[in-house]
DNA sequence: ATTATCTATAGATCTATAGATAATGC
DNA sequence: ATTATCTATAGATCTATAGATAATGC
């Protein structure tokens, strides 16, 4: 139990400057003097006073922002109100681009990152929210697409919404030069499209299944 | 004119193992030894004798890995021969997802790092290659969703599809544990269901501007 | 004689730590 | 007296190079 408070103060200073270079440049490209420096002139020795090494400073930044963005985002209860699967989807998809979006993009920057190229230091924290995502939304298409569409075929159609949730626009525009023709995206609009487009790529695997003889269970 | 010949094949193991590991860990994360090890046991300092630079390596490992993945799968001629936009949307996913899922990868592997993090080094190259593919696909979307859908909401689509394009699903798979349970995808199997996807996105998209009042030109 | 490969190492960069100094709150 | 911050630096890692040695083809 420390007796001074200032102390914590400079510990979520780091945690939160740690967060957006971790986000932005990934593990091994941040250094600890890029993570001081985005704090606006802390010392360098202070992040292994209060982290004791580079690694836990990840781990730790990791949970921060993806808490950060469960507590103002929340789903279960969201989705424990739907009453279709269509329903539950739409509610996925808005939440997860909510989270990604705000808090400066910081999950989804991290989740870019380890995806490129794994630190092996989330791996189990890492598991449990990205993987629960995905069976999440496995079982919402299993229930759109129902029984007569096989198996590989949601599989896939997971990852093509998935992938819809992760690409990082910002970045992907702030490499273009010309970026400044045309204004950022509102997030509610592209909440509203990415929904339309995934419930229309659903709607349309479902009719290709359908139009074959209703008898024949098994396509593969 | 080098009298010897075994040099160019020393080089061109390097470029094509320096690829590899790039498109597998990135720019900085990839050391020399890494590189060399990837060849089996070539002496480190004959990067920088065939090379000068590790940044000229990485140039040369993505122009290499690029022209290989538009040789193999040429997009131009392809396009000429189609005669519906719809036509040339299959025929773009299609190329895309040959030239990324062929050469272990390397492509884009090498794009989603530079996604995540930008390295400065092949800018110019780069946007020719990357933005050239997004302007194409603009105007394709341009042509099937027609006038009456807001240009924002076409450029929505282009990312969608993109998206699509650019996820790694092996990396993605290979970081979950279960990943074992279910095969490997076929690729063919895969280009049909991102085309249909996408067309599916596209048709519910134009649906919903066709909906409304068609003397409203501006919706916004 | 020319080109390719290897050895050894300088110099840059970065993380982590030891030890000194400053600030806080009893 | 305890906690926070700063200074200085050891040690690890990596790139790039100088200079020596080996292999090739005239």
């Amino acid at each position: 139990m420390p007796r001074r408070k200032d102390g914590e103060e400079t510990r979520n200073k780091i945690l939160k400057a740690a967060a957006v270079m971790f986000a932005r440049n990934g593990f091994k490209n941040t250094t600890n003097a890029d993570i001081v420096n985005q704090c606006g002139g802390i010392n360098a020795a202070l992040i292994n006073y209060y982290f004791s090494d580079k690694a836990t400073l990840y781990q730790q930044a990791w949970e921060y922002a993806y808490s950060e963005a469960v507590r103002e985002f929340p789903l279960r209860e969201k989705l424990q109100k739907c009453h279709s699967p269509e329903e539950k989807l739409l509610t996925v998809i808005e939440t997860s681009l909510c989270r990604n979006a705000t808090s400066d993009s910081v999950v989804n920057g991290m989740i870019h990152h380890e995806i490129s190229a794994m630190t092996g230091i989330l791996t189990d924290l890492y598991a449990r929210t990205f993987f629960d995502m995905q069976r999440l939304l496995r079982s919402i298409v299993d229930e759109i697409l129902g029984n007569r569409v096989p198996a590989i075929e949601k599989d896939l159609s997971v990852y093509s919404i998935l992938s819809m949730l992760l690409i990082p626009i910002r970045k992907i525009r702030s490499m273009d030069h010309r970026k400044s023709e045309s204004p950022d995206f509102d997030l509610s609009q592209r909440i509203r499209h990415v929904q339309q487009f995934a419930l229309g790529g659903l709607e349309k695997l479902k009719q290709q299944y359908e139009k074959t003889d209703p008898c024949s269970g098994i396509l593969k």
